[in-house]
Order: structure tokens, then sequence, then C-alpha cells
DNA sequence: CCTATCATCGAACACTTGTTCGAATCTCAT
DNA sequence: ATGAGATTCGAACAAGTGTTCGATGATAGG
């Protein structure tokens, strides 16, 4: 529930999360000291800790806010959408949307996976699940619709996210092609790939374009 | 120089390497703390200093090993070939024949990156920036051969890397296909995406394959 | 104005960290 | 066997860690 009028305290704690998320970012998670938030987030040591148990939370909090929104605003944006190709292509501006303009958090969400433990990672990985399966399901339609054969989608699936994710390693907004580029770029190379010599058929991948991004707000939404 | 008639000296630096590259790929680096190698290696905690000047000279030997490996057997592969797009599979069979072959060290490499820093970290990223080029240069040839427009090929690689140094979130060797399967799947995808319609044309891109690894051996050659 | 709840803070604690150093042990050619 | 160099080790240190706790200041409803 990302738009709720909020009160001084959710908007404190969205303050603390997004510097965080840039620390994080910044440093790593585990070469963060809790020192580094208060001086980042400008409290006291002390003080973080009555808006969160521990440094741990701090991370999930970060992780499960920003794969909420990823996950949720997908699915509104999907919603109505029948044809595969154009959902997979919406799925895939989504995604790179976000990862440019909420760079930190998804840096923290992408590289910090394995950094939080117990039920807090069973938590965060348990929505990470259901955007996986969101792809291979969409894969798996998209190949029983053009016939495709001899790709598992599973692995498809993970090679996909493996071009979105791994920009968090090279992807300079100054330097390289922006968002709608880079969404095209990855678009023509995974579909034309994934559907073969069955592209030109399709005809799902010219060039002329129309975004489908409602906005580009942040996704703490403030 | 990897295939000497290795010192004892040699083989228990190997050894502390090797083990500690597991411990790094389990735990992570920042997590993982100097008693824990002790305890991985069997070396008391002071021992281990007398193969290294610190903990993170040990990050650096493991990356940097690993990245010369890659790197000269990608050479010694490509030396010969001249049909970019064969260029290209060796290259991406390489690579991921390491990844699961040498899947500790491998996701040291990919995932610690940022854990080194100054001199040591300049180092490691010179020969990466080596092997980027490389790429580029490769997809650059392809692109002009097959007149590619449209495709940034800086992007193109980087998404090339995305989708394979990404495998070490999820590629489990018992549950997935195996290498040979895995490389057909990124060179298809990849390839024919790069392609586009001309791959047809180019005919580079048949099922039937033989492999052209010379061995499964450990990078450490031990 | 009073008081209960919210919000913040300084100081301290218990613990782990990477690293050092001098001594002990091992290896092996002489 | 002996001495020199290579290798290993235990013990300790200084610094930094996440977290706690009791006390303080702020805020707002009665």
């Amino acid at each position: 529930m990302p738009s709720e009028p909020q009160s001084k305290y959710d908007q404190k704690l969205v303050h603390v999360l997004k510097t965080s998320a840039k620390v994080f970012a910044d440093k790593g998670y585990h070469s963060t000291s809790m020192r580094d938030i208060s001086r980042a987030t400008k409290m006291s040591l002390s003080g973080l800790y009555y808006y969160f148990k521990g440094k741990e939370e701090l991370l999930f909090l970060i992780q499960d806010y920003c794969f909420s929104t990823v996950i949720d605003d997908c699915h509104r944006l999907l919603a109505g959408v029948d044809d595969p190709i154009r959902r997979l292509k919406l799925l895939i501006e989504n995604h790179l949307n976000y990862f440019v303009h909420n760079h930190s958090e998804m840096k923290v969400l992408s590289h910090e996976a394995n950094s939080i433990s117990g039920d807090l990672f069973r938590k965060v990985n348990t929505r990470k699940r259901q955007y996986v399966d969101l792809v291979i399901a969409l894969l798996d339609e998209l190949a029983r619709k053009y016939r495709i054969k001899g790709i598992d989608t599973r692995v498809a699936t993970f090679l996909l996210f493996g071009m979105m994710n791994w920009s968090y390693n090279w992807y300079d907004p100054g330097k390289d092609v922006d968002v709608a580029g880079l969404s095209n770029h990855v678009t023509r190379l995974f579909l034309s790939g994934f559907l073969g010599d069955k592209a030109l058929k399709a005809g799902g991948l010219k060039a002329g374009r129309e975004s489908h991004l409602a906005r580009d707000v942040s996704i703490w939404q403030q």
C-alpha cells in the first residue's frame, strides 16, 4: 500500500530506507556500519533502532519494499494485456525502468540477496519466486503459442534476468543509451533470440515504439 | 604459467586459495573471517599470513589467478579461428565451462569484484577490461560483417556477460541442463538475437554440436 | 498546565575483527 | 649432528562492530 497519506513516522522511515539503500549500494551491506547509516541519515546511532529491530531488518525493509513495488506495478501494467509478446515487452520495460530510476535499491536487491538470513530471507525469497514464476509462465505461453522447441524456459528466464539484473554492474545513464534504448536492446536480443526465425512471423518487434510506462516516479512514492 | 612443476610452497598456496574461494563463495567475502579461513584450511590463524599480506591480498590472488586462466585459455582457444560466429561460440563455451567447473572461484570473481580496493582492484580491473574489450571487438566485427544496425555493441557485450555471469545465482548442475546445454541456450539466444533475421543466412547456429573444450580440468590445474 | 506517548540521544557493553610478533618447529644440505 | 632457512604457531592487541538501556526532549490531548 504505497500511496497512503504518510504519517511523520512513515516519511522518516522512508527517508532512512532511501538513504540507507544509497549507502548499502555504495559500500556494500557488510562493509557499511550502523555508524555509517547514522552519519548519512543524520540520526543518532541508537535513534535508528526506533525504526527497525536491527541492521538485518533494515536490509529487509529495503528489499521487501522494493520488490513489492516492482511486482505490484508489473501486475498492474500487465493486467488486461493478453498478447504474450506484448506482456514480455512490458515486463522488461517495467523491470529496467526501476533499475535505472531506483538504482541503489535495485542494486541492494540484486547484490545483497544473500546478505539476509532466516525468516527475513524466506520472506523476500517468496516474493522473488512469485516474480520468477510469472516470467517462466510467460515464456511457457510464448513457447506454446509459437511452437518453440528445445528451449528450457527456466534457463531462458534466468538468462533474461541475468541480462537485466547484471546492469547494476555497468549501466551508466550518462554514458549509455537511455532506459527505452536499454529496454529495446534487451527485448530485441532476448525476444528474437527466443523466437528465432519465427520472430518475423510474430511481428512483435518493430522498431517504432511507444513507452508503456505510466511514470518515472521513485518507487518510494514521495 | 599454470603448469610448472609446483613447489611445496606453491601447492599449499593453491590449496589455500581453492579452500578460501569455497568459503568466500559460501558466506561472502566480508562475512568470512580469517578465523573461518584458518578453520577451513586447517592452518593456524597467523600461519596464513606467511602466504599473503592480508585478507584483501588473498581475495586478489583468487581473482587474479582465476581471471588470468580464463583469459589465457580463451586466447588459446580462439587462436587461428577467424569466423566471428565461431569465435563467439567458443568464447561463450569457454566462459561457461569455467563457471560450471570452477563455480566458487567464478562466483568470487563476479560477486566480490568491488570487495577489493586500491592497487589490487586496479590490477584485476585491467584484466577485466582486456576481456571486455575482446568481446566488444568481436561483436563489432560481427556487426560489420553482417551489417547489423542499431545495436550498441558495448550494451550487447554487457548483456551477454549478464546472461553468463548471473548464472552463479541460479545454475544448479544437478537440476539444470549441462554446460553444453547451457552454452547452447546462451549462444542461441544471444547470437540469433544479435543477428536477427540474418541468422538464417549466416547459418552458424545449427543444432548439431561438437564441443570445442579441450578438457574440463580445474583452472587450478592440480 | 499536566501527563502520557512518541521520538531521540549519549554512553556503555560484550564481542569479533584483521593483524602482529617472537618463539617454536620442521627441513634438509653440509 | 648441526646450523640456517623455511614454515607454523599461540597469544595478544587495538580498533571497530551491532546492540542495549536509561534518561532526556518533543508533542499533543485533556
